[in-house]
DNA sequence: CGTAAGGTTCGAGAATCATCGAACTATCGG
DNA sequence: CCGATAGTTCGATGATTCTCGAACCTTACG
């Protein structure tokens, strides 16, 4: 599977990761806008309009590798989504309390 | 009053700058034990007992300025506090997710 | 095919953070 | 007063992290 990246399994995500994941303004921006939902990529603007992608990508590794999303393939697109099952069973009411 | 340390208002206290103060194993460590009630430093012993001082110091600083604990002189001594009711009135439910 | 759109990876420089010894401060006990 | 105790602050070094351009990789589309 070719463009797919490596995404931490559920018992392998650390809440320390999670917190400093999350500890970020602009990767909290990020998460707060998947919490509505999954979103292609490009239709992520939780930040700077004209961030450059490499930046953004960046972001999205930090958040990837924490478990706090997840970055599929899609297309030419990448398609986000937060992993609230996974955060809600391993650290339950977290994620409601950051997102409020 | 000499020996005073400058504590954020509860107003200032940021969430991105909490979750980062958290987001350490030693700091959380610390916080986790502050939970159980307040602490003299010399009794805080969440982490490696021969931590140099500075460094233990450091980790104090830090949870103190993200507005996580109080730390007030007492004698000779530092009394720790976990700021439970400032924290819980700003982002209900984090500790408690947090320090499960 | 060729080309463009959407992202990732690489590399370098700047900025931030961690760690710890040494010096300093303040307080209590004798 | 003196020394010991408890901790902060300072300064330096090393380690992470941030930021962004440039190059690269896929997929869709004509």
């Amino acid at each position: 599977m070719p463009g797919d990246l490596p995404h931490p399994e559920r018992s392998e995500i650390q809440l320390t990761d999670v917190l400093f994941a999350l500890s970020d303004p602009e990767r909290l921006a990020i998460t707060r806008q998947l919490a509505d939902g999954p979103l292609d990529m490009a239709a992520c603007h939780a930040t700077d309009p004209n961030l450059p992608k490499s930046t953004k990508s960046h972001f999205m590794k930090v958040l990837r590798e924490a478990g706090v999303i997840r970055n599929e393939p899609n297309g030419r697109r990448r398609m986000l989504t937060l992993r609230r099952d996974d955060l809600d069973a391993l650290f339950p009411g977290l994620l409601d309390s950051v997102l409020r």
